[in-house]
RNA sequence: GUGGGUGUAGCUCAACUGGUUAGAGCAUCAGGUUGUGGACCUGAGGGUCGAGGGUUCAAGUCCCUUCACUCACCCCA
Protein backbone atom coordinates (compact mmCIF):
# COMPACT_ATOMS: atom_id res chain seq x y z
CA UNK A 1 0.00 0.00 0.00
CA UNK A 2 1.37 3.38 -1.03
CA UNK A 3 1.21 6.11 1.56
CA UNK A 4 0.61 9.54 0.54
CA UNK A 5 0.37 13.08 2.05
CA UNK A 6 -2.79 13.04 3.81
CA UNK A 7 -5.91 15.10 2.87
CA UNK A 8 -4.96 19.37 2.64
CA UNK A 9 -1.46 18.64 3.06
CA UNK A 10 0.86 18.83 0.13
CA UNK A 11 4.94 18.72 -0.95
CA UNK A 12 6.51 21.48 -1.99
CA UNK A 13 8.66 19.69 -4.38
CA UNK A 14 12.03 21.66 -5.18
CA UNK A 15 11.29 23.60 -8.26
CA UNK A 16 8.28 25.37 -6.24
CA UNK A 17 10.28 25.67 -3.64
CA UNK A 18 12.43 28.27 -5.48
CA UNK A 19 9.56 30.58 -5.50
CA UNK A 20 8.82 30.08 -2.14
CA UNK A 21 12.75 31.38 -0.82
CA UNK A 22 12.32 34.13 -3.46
CA UNK A 23 9.43 35.18 -1.33
CA UNK A 24 10.52 34.88 1.67
CA UNK A 25 14.08 36.66 0.82
CA UNK A 26 11.67 39.78 -0.35
CA UNK A 27 9.70 39.65 2.34
CA UNK A 28 12.41 39.53 4.78
CA UNK A 29 14.41 42.43 3.60
CA UNK A 30 11.27 44.68 3.72
CA UNK A 31 10.48 43.49 7.29
CA UNK A 32 14.04 44.80 7.94
CA UNK A 33 13.54 48.34 6.44
CA UNK A 34 9.78 48.37 8.60
CA UNK A 35 11.75 47.68 11.51
CA UNK A 36 9.92 44.28 12.32
CA UNK A 37 11.89 41.32 13.14
CA UNK A 38 11.79 37.57 13.63
CA UNK A 39 9.84 35.63 15.87
CA UNK A 40 9.42 32.18 16.22
CA UNK A 41 7.12 30.49 18.23
CA UNK A 42 5.40 26.95 18.81
CA UNK A 43 3.26 25.23 15.94
CA UNK A 44 1.29 24.20 19.13
CA UNK A 45 0.14 25.57 21.99
CA UNK A 46 -2.59 25.25 24.94
CA UNK A 47 -5.76 24.78 23.40
CA UNK A 48 -7.08 27.65 26.06
CA UNK A 49 -4.99 30.92 24.20
CA UNK A 50 -7.22 30.10 20.65
CA UNK A 51 -10.43 29.69 22.75
CA UNK A 52 -9.65 33.00 24.41
CA UNK A 53 -7.88 35.05 21.64
CA UNK A 54 -9.62 33.84 18.33
CA UNK A 55 -13.02 33.64 20.16
CA UNK A 56 -15.46 30.86 21.43
CA UNK A 57 -17.79 31.43 18.39
CA UNK A 58 -15.89 32.05 15.43
CA UNK A 59 -15.77 29.28 12.95
CA UNK A 60 -11.96 28.63 13.61
CA UNK A 61 -12.55 27.84 17.41
CA UNK A 62 -15.98 26.31 16.90
CA UNK A 63 -14.70 23.58 14.15
CA UNK A 64 -11.57 23.80 12.17
CA UNK A 65 -9.17 23.02 15.14
CA UNK A 66 -6.94 20.47 15.12
CA UNK A 67 -7.00 19.76 18.68
CA UNK A 68 -5.25 16.24 20.49
CA UNK A 69 -4.50 15.44 24.17
CA UNK A 70 -0.98 15.04 24.86
CA UNK A 71 0.03 11.97 27.30
CA UNK A 72 -1.15 13.92 30.18
CA UNK A 73 -4.31 14.74 29.26
CA UNK A 74 -3.19 18.23 28.24
CA UNK A 75 -5.63 19.75 25.36
CA UNK A 76 -3.21 21.18 22.72
CA UNK A 77 -3.64 22.42 19.64
CA UNK A 78 -2.20 23.05 16.13
CA UNK A 79 -1.86 26.73 15.56
CA UNK A 80 -4.65 27.86 12.89
CA UNK A 81 -3.60 31.22 13.02
CA UNK A 82 -0.41 33.53 14.20
CA UNK A 83 -1.43 35.68 16.26
CA UNK A 84 -2.18 34.28 19.49
CA UNK A 85 1.11 32.82 19.94
CA UNK A 86 2.88 36.12 18.84
CA UNK A 87 1.13 37.62 21.97
CA UNK A 88 1.34 34.56 24.30
CA UNK A 89 5.10 35.23 23.55
CA UNK A 90 5.22 38.94 24.23
CA UNK A 91 3.56 38.56 27.12
CA UNK A 92 5.40 35.64 28.62
CA UNK A 93 8.85 37.90 28.18
CA UNK A 94 7.36 40.77 29.13
CA UNK A 95 9.20 42.62 25.91
CA UNK A 96 6.62 45.56 26.65
CA UNK A 97 8.63 46.37 29.04
CA UNK A 98 11.43 46.91 27.79
CA UNK A 99 10.14 48.90 24.89
CA UNK A 100 7.10 51.32 24.34
CA UNK A 101 6.54 49.15 20.79
CA UNK A 102 7.14 45.93 19.28
CA UNK A 103 6.77 44.76 15.99
CA UNK A 104 7.26 41.32 14.92
CA UNK A 105 7.08 39.24 12.04
CA UNK A 106 6.83 35.09 11.71
CA UNK A 107 6.71 32.86 8.84
CA UNK A 108 5.54 29.43 9.52
CA UNK A 109 2.48 26.67 8.82
CA UNK A 110 -0.77 27.13 10.10
CA UNK A 111 -3.83 24.19 10.12
CA UNK A 112 -7.01 24.16 10.15
CA UNK A 113 -9.49 21.18 9.20
CA UNK A 114 -11.52 22.13 6.50
CA UNK A 115 -12.15 20.69 3.21
CA UNK A 116 -9.46 21.59 0.69
CA UNK A 117 -10.35 23.70 -2.41
CA UNK A 118 -8.28 26.20 -4.79
CA UNK A 119 -5.87 28.10 -2.72
CA UNK A 120 -7.08 26.49 1.05
CA UNK A 121 -5.05 23.79 2.57
CA UNK A 122 -5.21 22.02 6.29
CA UNK A 123 -1.80 22.78 6.32
CA UNK A 124 -0.39 26.28 4.39
CA UNK A 125 1.97 29.13 5.42
CA UNK A 126 1.46 32.51 6.07
CA UNK A 127 3.69 35.32 6.57
CA UNK A 128 2.26 37.55 9.55
CA UNK A 129 3.26 40.64 11.28
CA UNK A 130 2.18 42.05 14.46
CA UNK A 131 2.81 45.81 15.31
CA UNK A 132 2.78 46.23 19.68
CA UNK A 133 2.12 49.35 21.41
CA UNK A 134 0.36 52.26 19.23
CA UNK A 135 -2.98 53.42 19.01
CA UNK A 136 -1.80 55.81 16.77
CA UNK A 137 -3.47 55.50 13.04
CA UNK A 138 -0.10 56.14 11.25
CA UNK A 139 0.54 52.50 11.90
CA UNK A 140 -2.57 51.22 10.75
CA UNK A 141 -1.76 52.85 7.01
CA UNK A 142 1.69 52.32 7.65
CA UNK A 143 1.26 48.60 7.24
CA UNK A 144 -0.54 48.76 4.55
CA UNK A 145 1.45 50.24 2.62
CA UNK A 146 4.15 48.12 3.74
CA UNK A 147 1.79 44.91 2.34
CA UNK A 148 1.90 47.14 -0.62
CA UNK A 149 5.58 47.44 -0.84
CA UNK A 150 5.71 43.89 -0.70
CA UNK A 151 3.67 42.65 -3.67
CA UNK A 152 5.05 45.74 -5.37
CA UNK A 153 8.60 43.73 -4.76
CA UNK A 154 6.77 40.52 -6.27
CA UNK A 155 6.07 42.15 -9.37
CA UNK A 156 2.65 41.32 -8.40
CA UNK A 157 0.01 43.29 -10.01
CA UNK A 158 -3.99 44.24 -9.81
CA UNK A 159 -4.38 43.47 -6.21
CA UNK A 160 -7.35 45.37 -4.39
CA UNK A 161 -7.35 46.83 -1.22
CA UNK A 162 -10.61 46.71 0.44
CA UNK A 163 -10.88 48.57 3.86
CA UNK A 164 -13.63 48.97 6.95
CA UNK A 165 -13.46 49.76 10.36
CA UNK A 166 -15.49 47.54 12.79
CA UNK A 167 -15.59 50.08 15.51
CA UNK A 168 -14.50 49.27 19.27
CA UNK A 169 -16.30 48.56 22.20
CA UNK A 170 -18.55 51.69 22.63
CA UNK A 171 -19.71 52.24 19.52
CA UNK A 172 -19.47 48.45 18.20
CA UNK A 173 -22.34 47.23 20.87
CA UNK A 174 -24.87 50.13 19.10
CA UNK A 175 -24.32 49.57 15.68
CA UNK A 176 -24.73 45.86 16.51
CA UNK A 177 -28.41 46.66 17.91
CA UNK A 178 -28.95 49.09 14.74
CA UNK A 179 -28.53 47.03 12.51
CA UNK A 180 -30.16 43.88 14.21
CA UNK A 181 -33.26 45.73 14.43
CA UNK A 182 -32.59 46.93 10.22
CA UNK A 183 -32.56 43.47 9.68
CA UNK A 184 -35.14 41.62 12.10
CA UNK A 185 -37.95 43.36 9.76
CA UNK A 186 -36.66 40.79 6.73
CA UNK A 187 -36.01 37.77 9.12
CA UNK A 188 -37.66 35.42 6.87
CA UNK A 189 -35.83 36.23 3.80
CA UNK A 190 -32.57 35.61 5.18
CA UNK A 191 -30.69 32.20 4.69
CA UNK A 192 -30.85 29.78 7.49
CA UNK A 193 -27.15 30.61 8.39
CA UNK A 194 -27.87 33.94 9.11
CA UNK A 195 -31.39 33.67 10.90
CA UNK A 196 -28.97 32.17 13.67
CA UNK A 197 -26.40 34.65 13.35
CA UNK A 198 -29.21 37.76 13.55
CA UNK A 199 -29.08 37.10 17.68
CA UNK A 200 -25.61 35.41 17.53
CA UNK A 201 -23.13 37.34 16.07
CA UNK A 202 -25.82 39.80 13.19
CA UNK A 203 -22.17 41.30 11.59
CA UNK A 204 -21.19 38.45 9.95
CA UNK A 205 -24.80 38.65 7.87
CA UNK A 206 -23.15 41.40 6.00
CA UNK A 207 -20.65 39.13 4.21
CA UNK A 208 -22.93 36.36 3.35
CA UNK A 209 -22.74 34.94 0.29
CA UNK A 210 -26.15 34.22 -0.65
CA UNK A 211 -27.67 36.23 -3.00
CA UNK A 212 -31.08 36.92 -0.75
CA UNK A 213 -29.30 37.95 1.64
CA UNK A 214 -26.95 40.47 -0.31
CA UNK A 215 -30.31 41.60 -1.34
CA UNK A 216 -31.49 42.37 1.80
CA UNK A 217 -27.97 43.42 2.98
CA UNK A 218 -27.60 46.46 0.43
CA UNK A 219 -28.88 49.43 2.35
CA UNK A 220 -28.29 48.15 5.68
CA UNK A 221 -26.89 51.05 7.87
CA UNK A 222 -23.34 51.91 7.64
CA UNK A 223 -21.39 51.80 10.60
CA UNK A 224 -19.07 54.59 9.37
CA UNK A 225 -22.24 56.27 10.33
CA UNK A 226 -22.51 54.64 14.45
CA UNK A 227 -18.93 55.24 15.16
CA UNK A 228 -18.11 56.82 18.15
CA UNK A 229 -16.20 60.25 17.70
CA UNK A 230 -13.01 58.59 18.68
CA UNK A 231 -12.80 55.55 16.17
CA UNK A 232 -14.31 57.81 13.44
CA UNK A 233 -10.77 60.12 13.71
CA UNK A 234 -9.25 57.19 14.12
CA UNK A 235 -10.93 55.85 10.23
CA UNK A 236 -10.87 59.32 9.03
CA UNK A 237 -6.81 59.43 9.46
CA UNK A 238 -6.28 56.05 8.41
CA UNK A 239 -7.42 56.92 5.05
CA UNK A 240 -5.82 60.35 4.57
CA UNK A 241 -2.25 58.91 5.26
CA UNK A 242 -2.96 56.25 2.59
CA UNK A 243 -4.49 58.95 0.68
CA UNK A 244 -1.26 61.21 1.48
CA UNK A 245 0.69 58.08 -0.46
CA UNK A 246 -1.49 57.11 -3.47
CA UNK A 247 -2.62 54.17 -2.10
CA UNK A 248 -5.98 52.82 -3.70
CA UNK A 249 -8.53 51.42 -1.44
CA UNK A 250 -12.00 50.30 -1.77
CA UNK A 251 -13.86 51.69 1.14
CA UNK A 252 -16.44 48.20 1.56
CA UNK A 253 -18.59 48.84 4.44
CA UNK A 254 -19.79 44.86 4.55
CA UNK A 255 -16.42 43.86 5.07
CA UNK A 256 -16.27 42.11 8.58
CA UNK A 257 -13.47 39.52 9.55
CA UNK A 258 -13.85 36.00 10.72
CA UNK A 259 -12.05 37.00 13.79
CA UNK A 260 -13.86 37.80 17.25
CA UNK A 261 -10.49 40.32 18.30
CA UNK A 262 -10.38 43.07 15.85
CA UNK A 263 -11.36 46.66 16.50
CA UNK A 264 -11.35 49.50 14.67
CA UNK A 265 -9.50 49.04 11.31
CA UNK A 266 -9.69 45.88 9.21
CA UNK A 267 -8.58 45.58 5.61
CA UNK A 268 -8.04 42.96 2.98
CA UNK A 269 -5.90 42.07 -0.12
CA UNK A 270 -7.48 40.34 -2.48
CA UNK A 271 -6.51 38.57 -6.15
CA UNK A 272 -9.64 38.09 -8.30
CA UNK A 273 -7.90 35.18 -10.25
CA UNK A 274 -7.65 32.82 -7.20
CA UNK A 275 -10.62 31.33 -6.86
CA UNK A 276 -13.03 31.08 -4.09
CA UNK A 277 -10.39 31.88 -1.87
CA UNK A 278 -9.58 35.21 -3.14
CA UNK A 279 -7.76 37.21 -0.14
CA UNK A 280 -4.19 37.13 -0.50
CA UNK A 281 -3.49 39.03 2.55
CA UNK A 282 -5.84 40.33 5.60
CA UNK A 283 -5.75 41.95 8.57
CA UNK A 284 -6.98 44.57 11.50
CA UNK A 285 -6.38 46.22 14.54
CA UNK A 286 -6.90 44.45 17.88
CA UNK A 287 -7.29 47.12 21.02
CA UNK A 288 -8.16 44.19 23.49
CA UNK A 289 -6.74 41.42 22.91
CA UNK A 290 -3.50 41.92 24.55
CA UNK A 291 -5.36 42.98 28.08
CA UNK A 292 -7.79 39.51 27.16
CA UNK A 293 -4.44 37.55 27.06
CA UNK A 294 -3.86 38.58 30.47
CA UNK A 295 -1.58 41.49 29.51
CA UNK A 296 -1.49 45.06 30.06
CA UNK A 297 -4.15 47.41 28.53
CA UNK A 298 -2.27 48.12 25.20
CA UNK A 299 -2.91 48.64 21.45
CA UNK A 300 -2.17 46.39 18.64
CA UNK A 301 -2.40 45.72 15.26
CA UNK A 302 -1.73 42.77 12.31
CA UNK A 303 -2.16 41.07 9.24
CA UNK A 304 -1.12 37.44 7.87
CA UNK A 305 -1.09 36.74 4.13
CA UNK A 306 -0.46 33.30 2.36
CA UNK A 307 2.36 32.13 0.60
CA UNK A 308 0.20 29.08 -0.77
CA UNK A 309 -1.99 31.74 -2.59
CA UNK A 310 0.55 34.38 -3.12
CA UNK A 311 2.35 31.43 -5.23
CA UNK A 312 -1.22 31.09 -7.50
CA UNK A 313 -1.59 34.53 -8.16
CA UNK A 314 2.03 35.26 -9.18
CA UNK A 315 2.07 31.75 -11.21
CA UNK A 316 -1.46 33.51 -13.05
CA UNK A 317 0.80 36.64 -13.66
CA UNK A 318 3.86 34.49 -15.04
CA UNK A 319 6.13 36.07 -12.75
CA UNK A 320 9.41 34.45 -12.93
CA UNK A 321 11.43 33.44 -10.35
CA UNK A 322 15.56 33.97 -10.42
CA UNK A 323 16.92 30.50 -9.63
CA UNK A 324 20.23 28.98 -8.95
CA UNK A 325 22.32 28.81 -12.31
CA UNK A 326 25.09 25.88 -12.72
CA UNK A 327 28.31 27.78 -13.49
CA UNK A 328 30.34 24.25 -15.04
CA UNK A 329 29.56 20.67 -15.51
CA UNK A 330 32.62 18.01 -15.28
CA UNK A 331 32.36 15.34 -17.66
CA UNK A 332 34.58 12.60 -16.62
CA UNK A 333 35.78 10.25 -19.01
CA UNK A 334 36.78 6.48 -17.82
CA UNK A 335 37.43 5.42 -14.01
CA UNK A 336 40.79 5.83 -13.32
CA UNK A 337 40.69 9.94 -13.77
CA UNK A 338 37.75 9.55 -10.15
CA UNK A 339 40.78 11.13 -8.26
CA UNK A 340 41.84 13.85 -10.40
CA UNK A 341 37.97 14.45 -11.15
CA UNK A 342 37.04 14.49 -7.52
CA UNK A 343 40.43 16.83 -5.86
CA UNK A 344 39.31 19.22 -9.07
CA UNK A 345 35.38 19.54 -8.65
CA UNK A 346 36.88 20.19 -5.06
CA UNK A 347 38.99 23.03 -5.80
CA UNK A 348 36.31 24.90 -8.11
CA UNK A 349 33.67 24.79 -5.63
CA UNK A 350 36.01 25.87 -2.94
CA UNK A 351 35.89 29.09 -5.52
CA UNK A 352 32.48 29.61 -4.88
CA UNK A 353 31.63 27.61 -8.57
CA UNK A 354 28.97 25.83 -8.48
CA UNK A 355 30.01 22.61 -9.83
CA UNK A 356 27.78 19.49 -11.02
CA UNK A 357 28.79 16.25 -12.26
CA UNK A 358 27.15 12.69 -12.59
CA UNK A 359 28.31 10.09 -10.46
CA UNK A 360 27.71 7.48 -12.96
CA UNK A 361 29.87 6.21 -16.12
CA UNK A 362 28.38 7.38 -18.90
CA UNK A 363 29.24 8.11 -22.28
CA UNK A 364 30.77 11.67 -23.32
CA UNK A 365 27.62 12.48 -25.72
CA UNK A 366 25.35 11.66 -22.47
CA UNK A 367 26.99 14.01 -19.90
CA UNK A 368 27.17 16.59 -22.61
CA UNK A 369 23.47 16.73 -23.17
CA UNK A 370 23.19 16.57 -19.32
CA UNK A 371 24.93 19.54 -19.09
CA UNK A 372 23.02 21.14 -21.65
CA UNK A 373 19.78 20.12 -19.74
CA UNK A 374 20.76 21.84 -16.71
CA UNK A 375 21.72 25.04 -18.43
CA UNK A 376 25.50 24.43 -17.13
CA UNK A 377 27.19 27.70 -18.82
CA UNK A 378 31.16 25.10 -19.34
CA UNK A 379 31.62 22.25 -19.44
CA UNK A 380 35.22 20.97 -18.28
CA UNK A 381 36.45 17.12 -19.20
CA UNK A 382 37.86 15.26 -17.21
CA UNK A 383 39.56 12.18 -19.31
CA UNK A 384 42.99 10.36 -19.46
CA UNK A 385 44.24 12.64 -22.07
CA UNK A 386 43.44 15.90 -19.32
CA UNK A 387 45.63 13.89 -16.79
CA UNK A 388 48.70 13.33 -18.78
CA UNK A 389 48.88 16.81 -20.38
CA UNK A 390 48.24 18.16 -16.87
CA UNK A 391 45.75 20.29 -18.49
CA UNK A 392 42.17 21.60 -18.38
CA UNK A 393 39.65 21.41 -21.52
CA UNK A 394 37.32 23.72 -21.10
CA UNK A 395 34.24 24.57 -23.33
CA UNK A 396 31.86 27.19 -23.04
CA UNK A 397 28.59 25.66 -23.83
CA UNK A 398 26.74 28.80 -25.11
CA UNK A 399 29.94 30.13 -27.75
CA UNK A 400 30.70 26.69 -28.48
CA UNK A 401 34.15 27.65 -28.31
CA UNK A 402 36.70 25.27 -26.72
CA UNK A 403 40.44 25.27 -24.75
CA UNK A 404 43.10 24.04 -23.19
CA UNK A 405 44.28 25.78 -20.18
CA UNK A 406 45.56 25.21 -16.38
CA UNK A 407 43.94 25.59 -13.25
CA UNK A 408 44.10 29.59 -12.88
CA UNK A 409 43.31 30.04 -16.11
CA UNK A 410 40.14 27.95 -15.76
CA UNK A 411 38.65 29.66 -12.65
CA UNK A 412 39.02 32.81 -14.35
CA UNK A 413 37.48 31.80 -17.47
CA UNK A 414 34.34 30.76 -15.34
CA UNK A 415 34.39 33.64 -13.21
CA UNK A 416 34.41 36.01 -16.14
CA UNK A 417 31.66 34.77 -17.42
CA UNK A 418 29.66 34.68 -13.89
CA UNK A 419 27.90 37.48 -12.72
CA UNK A 420 27.67 36.34 -9.37
CA UNK A 421 31.15 35.85 -9.22
CA UNK A 422 32.22 38.86 -10.10
CA UNK A 423 33.40 41.60 -7.83
C1' G B 1 -20.35 18.46 7.42
C1' U B 2 -23.12 19.23 2.25
C1' G B 3 -23.18 19.26 -3.24
C1' G B 4 -20.93 18.81 -8.42
C1' G B 5 -16.77 16.94 -11.44
C1' U B 6 -12.62 13.59 -12.30
C1' G B 7 -9.53 8.93 -11.58
C1' U B 8 -5.89 4.99 -17.95
C1' A B 9 2.45 5.07 -18.45
C1' G B 10 6.79 9.71 -14.55
C1' C B 11 3.59 14.11 -16.96
C1' U B 12 -0.62 15.68 -20.47
C1' C B 13 -4.34 12.92 -22.64
C1' A B 14 -6.77 9.02 -26.51
C1' A B 15 -9.53 4.18 -26.80
C1' C B 16 -16.55 4.69 -31.60
C1' U B 17 -22.88 1.95 -29.35
C1' G B 18 -18.95 -3.42 -24.12
C1' G B 19 -15.19 -7.09 -28.57
C1' U B 20 -8.38 -9.76 -29.83
C1' U B 21 -2.08 -8.17 -27.26
C1' A B 22 -4.95 -0.62 -23.90
C1' G B 23 -2.40 3.79 -27.65
C1' A B 24 -0.02 8.82 -28.65
C1' G B 25 2.89 13.20 -27.41
C1' C B 26 6.42 14.83 -23.82
C1' A B 27 10.10 12.80 -20.52
C1' U B 28 13.76 8.64 -19.70
C1' C B 29 17.33 5.15 -21.82
C1' A B 30 20.11 3.05 -26.09
C1' G B 31 21.95 3.54 -31.06
C1' G B 32 22.96 6.65 -35.52
C1' U B 33 28.33 9.94 -33.82
C1' U B 34 33.97 3.97 -29.81
C1' G B 35 36.15 12.11 -26.44
C1' U B 36 31.59 16.58 -27.40
C1' G B 37 25.05 19.03 -25.88
C1' G B 38 20.28 21.39 -27.77
C1' A B 39 17.78 19.61 -33.86
C1' C B 40 16.74 15.18 -36.52
C1' C B 41 16.20 9.74 -37.39
C1' U B 42 15.73 4.61 -35.41
C1' G B 43 14.61 1.63 -31.42
C1' A B 44 13.69 0.20 -26.18
C1' G B 45 11.78 0.17 -21.29
C1' G B 46 7.63 1.65 -18.62
C1' G B 47 0.35 0.12 -17.08
C1' U B 48 -2.72 -4.97 -11.32
C1' C B 49 -7.02 1.12 -16.67
C1' G B 50 -7.70 4.23 -8.28
C1' A B 51 -9.48 -0.25 -5.11
C1' G B 52 -13.22 -4.13 -4.15
C1' G B 53 -17.48 -6.64 -5.77
C1' G B 54 -21.35 -7.63 -9.54
C1' U B 55 -23.71 -8.25 -14.69
C1' U B 56 -21.88 -10.66 -19.34
C1' C B 57 -19.35 -15.59 -23.72
C1' A B 58 -16.50 -10.94 -23.16
C1' A B 59 -15.64 -4.90 -18.86
C1' G B 60 -10.90 0.63 -19.21
C1' U B 61 -16.13 1.01 -21.07
C1' C B 62 -22.36 -1.00 -17.75
C1' C B 63 -24.16 -1.43 -12.22
C1' C B 64 -23.05 -1.16 -6.83
C1' U B 65 -19.66 -0.01 -2.90
C1' U B 66 -15.35 2.39 -1.40
C1' C B 67 -11.01 5.49 -1.61
C1' A B 68 -8.45 9.53 -3.56
C1' C B 69 -8.11 14.03 -6.09
C1' U B 70 -10.63 18.43 -7.56
C1' C B 71 -14.13 22.57 -7.55
C1' A B 72 -17.93 24.99 -4.84
C1' C B 73 -20.89 25.98 -0.08
C1' C B 74 -19.99 27.13 5.33
C1' C B 75 -15.56 29.76 6.63
C1' C B 76 -10.90 31.65 5.66
C1' A B 77 -4.43 33.26 4.25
Amino acid sequence: MEINAVRGTRDILPDENIKWQYIEHIVRNIFARYGYTEIKTPIFERTELFIRGIGETTDIVEKEMYTFLDRKGRSLTLRPEGTAGAIRAFLEHKMFASSPLTKLFYIGPMFRYERPQAGRYRQHTQIGAEALGSINPFVDAEIITMLINIFEHLGLKNLSVELNTVGCKECRPVYRDKLQEYLAASENELCEDCKNRLTRNPLRILDCKVSSCKEIVKNVPDIADSLCSDCQKHFDSVKKYLDLVEIKYIRNKFLVRGLDYYTKTVFEISYENLGAQNAVAAGGRYDNLIEELGGPSMPGIGFAMGIDRLVIAMDDQKISFPKEEVDVFLAIMGEEVAKYAFNLIHILRKNDIHAEVLYENKSLKNQFSYAGKIGSKFVIIAGENEVLKNIITIKNMETKQQSEVNLEEAIAIIKAQVDRLKV
